[in-house]
DNA sequence: GAACAAAACGTTTGCGCAAACGTTTTTCTC
DNA sequence: GAGAAAAACGTTTGCGCAAACGTTTTGTTC
């Protein structure tokens, strides 16, 4: 039925090592031996069986991805261009999406780490790093990307988060603001405790009065904005920071609905999905922090094949910066320096 | 080093059948005989070696998909939907993007088909069936999903195409447009030809005239629609149909900057992604086609699960129907019927 | 308590391939 | 033309597991 090595060893009147040692150039071969080989492969329409290369070698050539959300413009476009450098370099992408639901992470790092790929990219949804990592068996190619953990154990990628949110808050702070307002994404999240770290200091540095109302949370999902905003408008805010593309959206397309006009109603400043429409349509009406979503993507691509080829490679910690974009000086980018 | 179903089996004092036949529920074992395995399983930490089982079993519990643009807000999505049904039903989804290139889609699909992945979804960006065909080995488990080809050798899930161009020009028809432009997406692609042939029907059965000039087609990837736009508006429109979610939002944009307002000076029908931003703020001022891409994947995922546990199961050919929203009518909702 | 069945487990094989290990043939050297 | 080296290929094993095939033990019947 199936056409092994084996039987085109036999009617290139060849061994099954030399078929093997041809196809993958591992030992030198006659030219009209490896004529005689290709000829055969070609006549039975032979091509190695992939599980049973990857059980011979250990290699899978399969790199998995566990992504909180896939639909997710941010994750989309870090998922592309993951898998434009993996594809470039002989590997397949594996997606498991965790819908930022722990124990679907958790069931979906088990499997994925019990033989089925070679090495594992995680914008994990956990908070604790105990929980996370007993579910990596050691040694265990594994590259954290976007959201981190407070240790060193595993190699990450991500992008620096405290440095844009002071930013905007100074700048809001000079322009005259007072109460800013500030919508974070899930609060466990190491990428959300930076900004709001950020935001917290800055208000204070700038002489700004703290208080918790204007601080919200939302959870990156669909419509999950709007009670966040609500609940900042109520109080009466001057100027509103968002933590996330997704929700940037909402937040433009909410407050357009209410007639609230950005930059003469209110300030907005906040991090957006760079192609994003609504940011095309406003972005000489808000700050705009843009985040280096492709060359995250090809860094997480390039430390877990490294991870995967050098297993004992150092520990790499890559921190990218964003783009910011102030709307006072259109088609001005400076960028933050960390 | 690694511990295998031996190492487990030594130390619980049964055989490794007994493990084996323990850990996956083929045949009776006592209890008492079940809880030693158990224990041993806990005090060694063995997990089953994905790679093996798939070689000894030739079940590998993966889908592959092929797609052509993973950042499409209409593929990602899909991908979401799909990964949503085989997730809930033990399988991975490998992702592969061609980037609306044939070659990569003739590489991917070698790759996938030669033992990674025991069925596959595409969303084929090839025009010649012969092509296509010749990269599947026999009775392997195929489900076209969006882009189909004009033959019954494999199942397929999409969208009609036909009924809501053909319903959005006799709208606009009506409404006493008669110049009607279009842009359609890759012209070798099933789901424009369909819709331009609808185009064209309907001009005819409207009684307008066809004018080549007024049918453009861009390729569904950033900024193609904006010289399908150029065009069109040299010739003066009274109407445009867009024939694509990504295309839409540019349009829109587009139009914006350019001063042209929407049902005012222009109107416009168009297929778009039912929770993009564009199509939230512009909802009420044009007519909407919005496919049921959840379905669609879903659907996608039943068909190749389907094929892959009885690969004799008859071909099956679904067709979605997609939403049609009239702006002048907010709210109301119809279904067009193909 | 012989004969037989059912219960509960063990022994062994082979999936397809890569590569360690081995053999033969050719070529070269003096 | 004997001996050694290099060239070119062959034989065999084992990766970890599932399952076909076999064996032993424990009832059950008359």
């Amino acid at each position: 039925m199936k056409v092994t090595i084996s039987d085109v060893a036999k009617l290139a009147g060849v061994s099954t090592a030399t078929v093997s040692h041809t196809i993958n150039n591992t030992r030198y071969v006659s030219s009209e031996t490896k004529e005689k080989v290709y000829r055969a492969i070609a006549e039975l329409g032979y091509t190695p069986d992939a599980s049973a290369r990857s059980f011979r070698t250990g290699k899978k050539k399969i790199i998995g991805f566990i992504v909180p959300d896939i639909a997710n413009k941010f994750f989309a476009t870090m998922i592309e261009s993951v898998e434009k450098y993996l594809s470039a370099n002989g590997y397949q992408l594996i997606i498991a999406n965790t819908r930022e639901n722990m124990e679907r992470e958790e069931t979906n790092v088990r499997l994925l780490t019990a033989g089925m790929v070679d090495g594992l990219l995680v914008a994990s949804t956990m908070e604790d790093f105990q929980r996370f990592d007993a579910l990596i068996p050691t040694g265990f190619p594994v590259v954290l990307v976007d959201r981190i953990f407070d240790t060193k154990k595993f190699s990450s990628v991500c992008v620096s988060n405290f440095q844009p949110i002071y930013r905007s808050v100074c700048r809001l702070a000079a322009k005259g603001d007072r109460r800013i307002g500030i919508i974070g994404g899930l609060p466990r999240l190491s990428s959300t405790k930076e900004r709001i770290s950020a935001y917290r200091q800055a208000m204070a540095d700038c002489a700004l009065p703290e208080e918790e109302g204007l601080i919200q949370y939302g959870d990156s999902m669909e419509k999950s904005a709007q009670g966040c905003l609500d609940r900042l408008l109520e109080r009466g805010c001057d100027a509103i920071i968002v933590c996330q593309g997704l929700m940037a959206s909402e937040t433009i397309i909410y407050l357009h609905q209410k007639g609230i006009q950005l930059s003469r109603d209110i300030d907005l400043v906040s991090f957006v999905d760079y192609d994003s429409e609504v940011y095309t349509l406003y972005a000489d009406q808000m700050d705009s922090i843009i985040q280096p979503v492709e060359e995250l993507g090809q860094a997480a691509g390039e430390q877990i094949l490294k991870r995967v080829e050098d297993p004992e490679a150092p520990i790499f910690e890559k921190v990218l910066t964003s783009a910011y974009k102030p709307y006072s000086q259109p088609g001005s980018w400076s960028h933050s320096d960390r």
